[in-house]
DNA sequence: GGCATAATACTCGGATAAAGCCTGTCCGAGTTACGTCGG
DNA sequence: CCGACGTAACTCGGACAGGCTTTATCCGAGTATTATGCC
């Protein structure tokens, strides 16, 4: 069992720009500048996050990404359904029906008790990552971490963020 | 995310060895052919089932696998975790601290809160699959399942298992 | 001086190579059962 | 007839290639900004 690497890097982009201002947006160069990755690769799971409505990219050279809703209504379950997809992470093969004993398509047609018990599981997995509110998140982050890394990442929002609105970008 | 494919052969095997006689055993190749999968690999999900002390193997003509304890303290998670590994889903690669402002080591001290959300729910995950019981799966397939499958399976096991007749040595 | 226009620079987006892990396969070491020989 | 031994066959165990998903990278399409020329 193991998640992409991606999915890190697209929660902690997310949870970045849930302190951007409302309606501004930050660059995914940016992005991929603080936390020290491929700009080309991030884009990658931006543009799925963005494809599963829970970002939204605008063009320009004052556009980059925002929050597609506010943080109260992501969640981690939807961040990594986008990311890995929404198959589930165990998928039965049918492998009962490979044995030498062929049995009518009849004797199989309720669901197999191995696959069912397995999915039980993993609705309680995405049940507990779709408790976890990104605005949560944020807010034990902004409470908990290390007030150094707090500042330092708040002043890298201020200093990076594009303001949409105002029609004069000083730099 | 994606299990790995072995884990569903393996379970099945499980379920399939619980339903042999105390003490008796399978070989490997048995349970290949019930599947139709390749004999030579099963058997690297079998050694790891081996390692994790949830089967023991016994060499020789009449040798084979059968469970290591009763079916009532295996669960699923304990499959799972042999095959694929104790390491949790989420990695945290610590990509908080790759970005180009340095702050010392101690602003980072407290976990990551981003990886402390993902294990909650991994752990929720984890005792899910935990409270998945082998005894379970295989009660719920002699009641549910199509009779046709059980008889089969009953019948195949019948056929292949080898009973121990001396005190087994163990590995 | 104001407005329309064209060049510009920055952005995202998809298509294209390389690496790592999982899948699949092979052959060798070890062990038990059986047949045979000797007592 | 009983016991011990040697042979043999069957088993598991670890080491070796191939396929596929994931990772990483590049270049092209699109758009708001900006400077310029015209009115």
């Amino acid at each position: 069992m193991r998640l992409s690497e991606g999915v890190e890097a697209a929660i902690h982009c997310a949870a970045t720009l849930a302190g951007v201002d409302g309606g501004a947006t930050m660059p995914g160069s940016a992005l991929a500048e603080q936390f020290g990755v491929s700009p080309s690769y991030l884009l990658k799971h931006l543009n799925a996050l963005t494809a599963a409505r829970i970002l939204e990219s605008l063009p320009g050279p004052a556009g980059g990404y925002r929050l597609a809703r506010p943080a109260e209504r992501i969640s981690l379950l939807d961040i990594v359904l986008a990311v890995e997809g929404p198959q589930p992470a165990f998928r039965c093969g049918e492998i009962r029906q490979g044995g030498p004993v062929k049995l009518p398509a009849s004797a199989y047609a309720k669901p197999c008790g191995i696959n069912a018990a397995m999915l039980r599981a993993e609705r309680a997995y995405r049940a507990a990552l779709a408790a976890e509110k990104l605005s949560d998140i944020v807010s034990e982050y902004l409470t908990d971490a290390d007030p150094r890394s707090v500042a330092a990442s708040c002043a890298f929002i201020a200093q990076r963020q594009r303001p949409q609105k105002p029609p004069s970008t000083k730099r």
